[in-house]
DNA sequence: AGTGGAAGTGATCAGCAGTTCACTGGTGAC
DNA sequence: GTCACCAGTGAACTGCTGATCACTTCCACT
């Protein structure tokens, strides 16, 4: 099927805007505080005009969730498909998480706080999205960390995400690179590895 | 003054319960899905009965939040003041926090996601009191890594404690000691330092 | 130019949840 | 025993906010 050609508009991603402007929004003022009029507001139009790219207050915060838990998991897709072996598949998804953390920040900060305001299947819908995830890490990890069990081993996995993610919620004022390498750093740490070098692919990635 | 000696009490610790109930109730739901009713149910009266109790839904929350600031700031106040050294100090704050962040779970986990649903003022006061208790970490980290710049100090010390923390978030089904266990290693791992023996004192604490 | 439909507006609705208030009932003091 | 007092009750109030709807405006295509 082709793109669906959209017949008239007004503002091409007015659909965009508006996810944007809820994930600063909310990002920084959580999402119950935030009202439909100030995103409208914020996106360029009023709060009822929402209604016209959404069906509800909901359905934003999930359009929201979803697209970060895309980002992660293609992500990790990539890097498993691609690795040649265990230790720097690791490091990959150590740095592309840590770059999301970087560039996405207030999305992933929002999804880390607000996916208790989702409906329960929603919310179940996206948790189970995030295990998918996380078990990627985990399958990686484990031959690199036979001495732990397997819930030690999704433990650590938490652990250096926790690490990573401690970021989203405070300003460190460091440089994007340095901040990036000292999160890379002690999220190995946490996972008891030693860092893989670069594969080529990454290193044109992270230039973009 | 003594004690205000209360005149007729028909349950003594109402006021306690319900900061429990709150707790439970706000960790597994969120602040905004829970109403007055359930928090009233939960603590065995109804849901207007707790004004005789807070002024308000959020005075709730902000009495939980400081109970949650009083036990770290007060344990770290202790170790900071009874360790011989920077490095057994180090160990025994991540220690103690490991010990808030299993025993007190959802009251910490609360802290972490509803102090943005705070007025203003106050999220200020605990933003403040919680930077207090993250100096006192930098305050005894700084010597034992002078390679780290200051922010970067900080850094670590807030990676830490997301490493600690994100043990909040999911069931790892790990018997607790093990749990602290591992929890410690990959705090101590993140800040770049060696864990401590355990000092007398400590050892007494975490029997209880 | 004309037309159909999508995008945007503003008034209005509706319902929820926090708060108030008059009242009740039990508890401790005298 | 009785009296004052306060925790607890339930009904009523209220303000806010997400959602609806009829209407207007703008664009794309003929």
């Amino acid at each position: 099927m082709a793109a669906p050609r959209p017949r008239s508009q007004r503002d091409p991603d007015r659909r965009e805007r508006i996810l944007v402007a809820a994930a600063q929004l909310v990002a920084r003022r959580g999402f119950h505080t935030v009202g439909m009029a100030d995103i409208g507001a914020e996106a360029g139009i009023v709060g009822s005009g929402i209604y016209r790219h959404f069906d509800s207050k909901a359905a934003i915060l999930i359009a929201l969730l979803d697209q970060v838990m895309d980002r992660l998991q293609s992500g990790a897709a990539r890097i498993v498909g691609a690795a040649p072996d265990d230790a720097t598949a690791l490091s990959a998804l150590v740095r592309d998480h840590v770059r999301v953390a970087i560039q996405d920040r207030s999305v992933l900060a929002v999804y880390h706080r607000e996916v208790h305001n989702l409906p329960e299947d929603e919310r179940r819908r996206l948790r189970h999205r995030q295990r998918h995830y996380l078990e990627d890490w985990v399958h990686v990890l484990a031959p690199l960390r036979r001495d732990l069990a397997d819930g030690e081993q999704r433990l650590a996995v938490h652990a250096a995400i926790g690490a990573i993610q401690s970021t989203l919620f405070f300003r460190s004022g460091l440089a994007e690179t340095r901040l990036a390498t000292l999160l890379d750093e002690m999220a190995h740490a946490c996972l008891g590895v030693t860092p893989a070098p670069r594969e080529r692919s990454e290193l044109l990635m992270t230039k973009y």
